[in-house]
RNA sequence: GCGCCUGUAGCUCAACGGAUAGAGCACCGACCUUCUAAGUCGGGGGUUGCAGGUUCGAUUCCUGCCAGGCGCGCCA
């Protein structure tokens, strides 16, 4: 039972209302600004129309009515509030309890059982650079992917790779222009991107060049013996790139497969456009008109283009058809950024398809792009761009660094570690540090690169959340050589800090939900950085270990226990592995 | 022209339609002979872009401006 329950019920007996409005009730409970204020706040100002009263003298009567005893101990009128002071302990007991209980699935949720989400994100292209800008797709989508398989989803990770079109041809013209097998060989994926780009430079001072590049891609197009050993060798290349970022990020996909599957069934699809008088010749071109259905003026969705090629939309209509048929997915959500006009169309686009052709499932209603703010001071074109690899090398390195000068200065503290797990350590805080800066603004903000930033692990960041981890870890261990071991309450009254703490801790299942909701990563790293704030908060104020005093000790060990377990939940479900020691 | 997104402290960002708009960074000061100081506490800092509207109440919702970013039939 929530905590909120017994308030909402008593508030119903007070205003006489049935048992069943009392999820109406609990749903206006806000928190007041301070624990001095109260714990729970049941704001008057919608009873007074029809109590035809003002708001303080409601709050003031309610108040009076209010019986305590159980878990709440005081209610009193504030203004046009009603505040509720809790029974502390009992309250902590209930929440540790339910911590305990339910352990690395606190917070879980069983909503999505029998469901199935595809989330589509990250699809680098294979012919450009992976810079600092793709963690945001990757990042955000392997986050949703997390937050729904703890919210009980079925879910399947799609990288769909952008492994198609004529900036292979240019790839291809590079190489066969200028390629090196050892170059490739040595760098791999920084050498095929070097070739693209040179490609593409000269092309401006020499068209003849684009249209080589696009007679080299008809030729893979149509499967040229030659031509297609190239592309399967660049591709393969490019994506073990790829998966080694990926490893280094802890994100992993079901499934690569890129534009280049999609347009085996392209043409089928097509013809099918074609056939249920959905498509229509324009211009030369092959057109789905969507203004009809989104009412504005908008673009046709294009499936072919005048010259008789296909458009990266005919793929993508092909892959989701494709990809409803394997999956029956109940959701599928596009991680993609600043699209949302490609999206409307291509949705419209299969779903006047489904009604012409008489599908079962409206599916494409169940399609989704979740789009996200751009990475500001990172144009390629200006020369700006950062790869990826070397933030996190750089990450890496200092937070290797941070450790050995803080070891110098405090070896009680910090004694001196192995190099090995110095190294990881390292690994693990530059990890976090970006991780974590990537999600600590909204998904839809523009967020801008800035190494002394990105790499700060002070303040509100990544590092900072795993240093409350380490702590809670390191009272624990010492717990174990004192001979201390957690009890399952406070032993005593329950202070400031310690309640605060416990309201924390009670708030992370509804901030997994906001975050699913709302497909926003976010809200679990503001969660979390309010979590490990209280938490440090109690940790300056309470030693939670005394030998002296077992009774203390355990309780507080009970409470720390409890944190423990729910920022180690939450830094998992953002990627970030919660570390033991720092 | 048609649309989407964003304007909050010097900077980076928060704020279920609710009480005195909050954090972090930076700056100034305090705290390690007690569990990790990557921490904690205090201080200065704000006409929430502008103007209307809805509401008991607007940073939040609606309309119009202003500013910035992004996307719009033959790039993907």
């Amino acid at each position: 039972m929530s905590l909120t329950t017994p308030i909402a019920q008593a508030l119903c007996a007070a205003l006489e209302l049935g048992p069943g409005q009392a999820g109406e009730i609990e749903r206006l409970l806000s928190t007041p600004p301070n624990l001095a204020l109260g714990d729970f706040a049941f704001p008057c100002f919608q009873l007074a129309r029809q109590l035809r009263s003002a708001p303080p003298k409601i709050a003031a009567e309610l108040a009076a009515k209010i019986p305590t005893g159980g878990l709440i101990s005081r209610a009193t009128a504030a203004g046009p509030y009603v505040n509720f002071f809790l029974n502390r302990t009992a309250a902590t007991r209930q929440v540790i309890g339910a911590v305990r209980t339910a352990a690395d699935r606190y917070g879980a949720s069983d909503d999505g059982a029998g469901r199935t989400m595809v989330v589509e994100f990250s699809s680098p292209n294979i012919a450009k650079p992976f810079h600092f800008g793709h963690l945001r797709s990757t990042n955000i989508g392997a986050n949703l992917a997390r937050l729904f398989e703890f919210a009980g989803w079925q879910v399947v990770r799609r990288n769909y790779l952008g492994d198609w079109g004529t900036q292979f041809g240019f790839v291809i013209y590079a190489w066969r222009r200028w390629g090196d097998e050892a170059a490739l060989a040595a760098r791999a994926i920084d050498y095929l991107v070097e070739l693209y780009v040179r490609a593409y430079r000269e092309s401006e001072q020499d068209p003849s060049i684009r249209d080589q590049a696009r007679e080299l891609f008809r030729r893979l197009e149509q499967g040229d013996a030659e031509i297609v050993p190239l592309w399967q060798k660049f591709r393969e290349l490019s994506l073990a790139g790829f998966v080694r970022t990926y490893t280094r990020l802890a994100i992993g996909f079901d499934n690569f497969d890129g534009e280049a599957a999609a347009s085996r069934n392209m043409d089928a699809v097509i013809r099918r456009f074609v056939t249920a008088g959905v498509a229509v010749e324009s211009e030369g071109a092959l057109v789905v008109p969507v203004a009809d259905v989104i009412g504005r003026d908008i673009a046709p969705l294009m499936l072919r283009k005048s010259d008789g090629a296909s458009t990266y939309a005919a793929r993508d209509c092909a892959e989701a058809i494709e990809r409803y048929s394997r999956y029956r997915f109940d959701g599928n959500i596009y991680v993609v950024s600043r699209q949302e006009d490609y999206f409307a169309q291509l949705f419209v686009a299969l779903s006047k398809l489904g009604k012409a052709e008489g599908w079962p499932v409206d599916w494409p209603a169940l399609c989704q792009n979740v789009s996200f703010g751009f990475v500001r001071g990172m144009s390629t074109r200006k020369g700006e761009a950062v790869w990826l690899e070397d933030v996190l090398d750089e990450a890496r390195d200092r937070a290797r660094r941070v450790r050995e000068e803080k070891s110098a200065a405090n070896p009680r503290s910090f004694p001196v570690l192995p190099t090995a797990e110095l190294d990881a350590i390292g690994e693990g805080v530059g990890q976090a540090a970006l991780l974590y800066f990537d999600v600590s603004s909204r998904r839809l903000s523009d967020v801008s690169f800035d190494w002394d930033t990105v790499l700060q692990f002070e303040g509100n960041t990544g590092p900072y959340l795993q240093y409350a981890h380490a702590r809670m870890c390191g009272i624990f261990r010492r717990a174990g050589e004192q001979g201390l071991a957690a009890g399952d309450a406070p032993a005593a009254a329950v202070a400031d800090e310690e309640w605060a703490l416990v309201l924390c801790i009670r708030e992370f299942p509804s901030a997994v939900q906001r975050a699913c909701v709302g497909r926003e990563p976010h809200e679990i790293s503001r969660y979390l950085g309010s979590l490990a704030s209280a938490f440090n908060g109690f940790y300056n104020n309470h030693m939670v270990l005394d030998p002296a005093d077992p009774g203390t000790s355990a309780g507080r060990l009970a409470l720390v226990g409890a944190s423990r377990t729910v920022l180690a939940n939450g830094l998992r479900l953002l990627g970030i592995r919660p570390l033991e020691v720092m």
